[in-house]
RNA sequence: GGUCCGGUAGCUCAGUUGGAUAGAGCAUCAGAUUUCUAAUCUGACGGUCACAGGUUCGAGUCCUGUCCGGAUCACCA
């Protein structure tokens, strides 16, 4: 049982035994704050009723009955309405010991609830940018983060492989390409299709500028040009599985694949279930078929489907297109319908944009209306978009930022940095290969991560290169050095212990750090529960800033006594665990040494 | 225009059921290493928590309004 819940539950039989019946939820307990002595503070204002007493009186009450029933806790000091509790340094000695015979220390039992995390969901006509890289490294570490908190996660890709995007890629390809291949050009394949989803783009806009110039409106040029009817007329012949273009469709999202296998494996992340709409986009006509049967949906003269949505303050939205297609709501529900169905999924979470918020509200209320009550467990994981210091991202403007370009550019700078730093001195080059990567990599996860998921971010490609602060490499750093004395200790035979020694007591510094430790099970779960990874990245960050405090002030091999120094690795050895433990959980490695 | 999200130090961000004097990093300046990795540590500087009301013992946090920024409201996905 975590601290709090045992102090709270000790503070409602005191307050109960002076004051008569209290409502346990008004007891609340939070961190002393560091200018005050005291490890938990407990607010007395709300029992001031019940007390009838004032402020000061009440808590020195209180706080005498809980010293006097309670042996671990050492002593108690009261500032206004507020109960400072100390507890005896041999409590917080047996709560590292605890952690550390914990080998699932963090992590909770099975809930026997099977959730899916959908992410990344690329478009198969260009290749991966930062944005796809914030939703990457999210979807992947949420998954994570679900799974240390007991339950069954199935990572899962929607790729996005049909539709008139992919054609415009292949006809520029056809057209300009002259045969052109990832093997002959040397190019990544994703890349490649990238290099002709915009060259088509620009043919097109000199169509559209050719025929306004000739006296056509703007709108009307945009659709006549003859690269997008060719772009259109090549979507009806794939839709009709026209053997050649079906042929090329196949080879080119080939390419796409290879390079996107590529990237998702420089960023770390996988997936167990990959779904290709190609395969999906037919699902949701029964669900068109349900609703109307149930008169959710209506249909309009010109036969297409829609649902009003007006009464619940949205608007009417189409299900099914006039000439029987469906769209990409059809397909959502369809494929929802589908994952619950075959995986009984407690509980979906989608990681996709804010820029479709609207989507998803929808969503779920026509869900609800069909009275689906799993609706109630799909989660829209909305996260904020990624700026530049220059604004949006624009691919028209060519201010997009590649994914693969940003990953060796940090990989490198990192490597850089070592070697100046001569952290590269004496290592083969597998390993300096190997601690660039980490770095480099942790450097961008830990940067995008520790952000709150669901605000706009700045990227700024100076200041994320940035290897000091709150930054990963920071805690990566701190890890090493603790390895390194664990290294020095196992050299001198110096053996780390399990538990703390009986007659040792505790420094202040060492009980902070076991405070943070105890914190770590309950700040996974609240991860879990508000999907937010920046959680864990924030609390690693302060774990490694206070044991950096630590080790500066305090020597630990050099200490004469042997149960202190046998305290201190301990200690050290955990800090190191939960710190691994925490960067894992964001999908970032730690090193032995850097 | 409707709906949703955001606005905290020069910059990037924390601040979790409302609690004590609002915190970090970067940047700037000043310091610390005969000793376990200085990618570290210490100190200084830096704030009308967008603005105005309200709720109460107490509001960055909750409510209302205003201002600013963003997203969205497609027979695109």
């Amino acid at each position: 049982m975590n601290i709090e819940k045992l102090l709270q539950l000790k503070a409602v039989a005191s307050l109960e035994t002076l004051y008569g019946p209290v409502d346990a939820s008004q007891v609340q307990l939070q961190k002393t704050r560091r200018e005050f002595e005291g490890d938990l503070t407990l607010v007395v204002f709300p029992f001031l009723k019940a007390s009838r007493k004032g402020p000061e009186q009440t808590a020195e009450e209180v706080g005498r009955h809980l010293a006097s029933n309670n042996p671990e806790i050492k002593s108690y000091n009261v500032i206004k309405g507020f109960l400072n509790i100390s507890f005896r340094e041999s409590f917080w000695a047996g709560q590292l010991d605890a952690i550390a015979a914990d080998p699932d220390f963090g992590r909770q039992p099975a809930t026997g609830l099977t959730v899916m995390v959908e992410y990344s969901s690329p478009n198969t006509n260009k290749p991966l940018h930062l944005g796809h890289i914030r939703n990457n490294l999210l979807g992947c570490s949420v998954a994570h983060i679900l799974d240390a908190v007991g339950h069954r996660v199935i990572k899962a890709n929607l790729v996005n492989d049909r539709g008139i995007h992919i054609c415009k890629s292949m006809l520029a390809w056809q057209k300009f390409g002259g045969g052109e291949t990832p093997a002959s050009s040397g190019m990544k394949g994703d890349h490649l299709v990238g290099k002709y989803y915009v060259a088509f783009d620009k043919a097109y806009k000199a169509e559209i500028k050719e025929l306004t110039a000739a006296g056509i409106p703007e709108d009307e040029a945009g659709k006549e040009a003859p690269m997008m009817k060719q772009a259109q007329e090549m979507l009806r012949l794939w839709e009709a599985k026209d053997p050649e273009i079906y042929g090329l469709w196949e080879t080119m999202n080939g390419w796409v694949y290879e390079g996107f296998d590529k990237t998702y494996k420089a960023l770390g992340v996988s997936f167990d279930k990959i779904y290709y709409e190609s395969q999906t986009y037919l699902l949701g006509k029964e669900i068109v078929e349900e609703g109307l049967a149930k008169g959710v949906f209506f249909r309009k003269d010109d036969g297409s489907v829609w649902i009003d949505l007006t009464d619940d303050g949205l608007d009417q939205k189409l299900l099914l297109r006039s000439d029987g297609t469906s769209v990409y709501m059809t397909q959502d529900l369809g494929t929802a319908y589908q994952r619950f169905t075959e995986y009984h999924l407690d509980d979906m979470t989608y990681v996709v944009g804010n820029e479709q918020n609207y989507h998803f509200q929808v969503l779920r209320l026509i869900l609800k209306k069909l009275g689906h009550d799993w609706a109630d467990h799909i989660c829209h994981l909305s996260y904020g978009m990624v700026e530049l210091p220059e604004g949006k991202m624009k691919s028209r403007e060519g201010t997009v930022v590649d994914a693969d370009d940003l990953v060796a550019e940090m990989v490198r700078t990192a490597r850089d940095m070592s070697a100046e730093l001569g952290k590269l001195d004496g290592c083969t080059p597998e390993e300096a290969d190997a601690v660039s990567q980490m770095v480099g990599l942790g450097a961008l996860k830990y940067f995008i991560l520790k952000v709150d998921p669901k605000k706009t971010m700045l990227f700024d490609p100076k200041e994320s290169i940035d290897f000091n602060g709150n930054t990963g490499p920071f805690i990566q750093y701190t890890h090493a050095r603790i390895k390194s004395v664990l290294r020095k200790a196992a050299e001198a035979g110096i053996a780390v212990g399990d538990r703390v020694a009986a007659n040792y007591s505790l420094l202040p510094k060492e009980v902070e750090l076991i405070k943070l430790l105890a914190d770590y099970p309950g700040v996974v779960i609240a991860a879990a529960a508000e999907h937010s990874p920046a959680l864990v990245a924030n609390y690693v960050y302060e774990l490694v800033k206070e044991y950096n405090q630590y080790y500066h002030d305090h020597s630990i091999l050099r200490e004469g006594d042997p149960g202190v120094r046998e305290a201190r690795l301990l200690l050290s050895a955990q800090v190191a665990r939960i710190v691994a433990d925490g960067m894992a959980l964001l999908g970032i490695s730690v090193p032995e040494r850097m």
